[in-house]
DNA sequence: CTGATGACTATAG
DNA sequence: CCTATAGCCATCA
């Protein structure tokens, strides 16, 4: 698969996450379609160019921490972006039981195709 | 080609 | 909770 390509399918991945939920880096990646893909994530939203819409601070590691140094400017920007959702950040960390996405569920709700349309 | 680098993750103690 | 370790993998020097 070709970089930019692969850079936008996570992005638009991103974009999908609805406000309010959070995602794992590595729950990206799969969603992407690239596995064991988390540091890959975490690269292309380095490489993410300013201005764009897409909710980066959406994404946390699989723990509920925030990547970042905890304290540094970049933590302190994607902690008040979240709070500013209704997502809070307790010691550094989001609820990943309360606020994960929950793909599949969204899913089946605007799109009941596929899994039990059939039987 | 080789080794170093991470906005990662899972596991063990 | 914390540290250590070992996988992981695109990129880059």
């Amino acid at each position: 698969m070709e970089r930019q390509a692969r850079l936008t399918r996570i992005y638009e991945t991103i974009r999908d996450i609805p406000r309010g939920s959070v995602a794992s880096y590595g729950q990206i990646a799969e969603i992407a379609g690239i596995p064991r893909g988390a540091r890959q994530v975490g690269w292309a939203l380095k490489q993410l160019p300013a201005g764009q819409d897409v909710p980066w601070h959406r994404v946390i590691t699989a723990s509920g921490r925030i990547a970042f140094e905890a304290g540094s400017a970049r933590f302190e920007k994607q902690k008040k972006l979240l709070k500013g959702e209704n997502i809070p950040v307790i010691a550094g960390r989001v609820d990943m039981g309360k606020y994960r996405w929950q793909p599949q569920l969204d899913e089946l709700l605007w799109k009941p195709t596929s899994a039990w349309d059939e039987r």
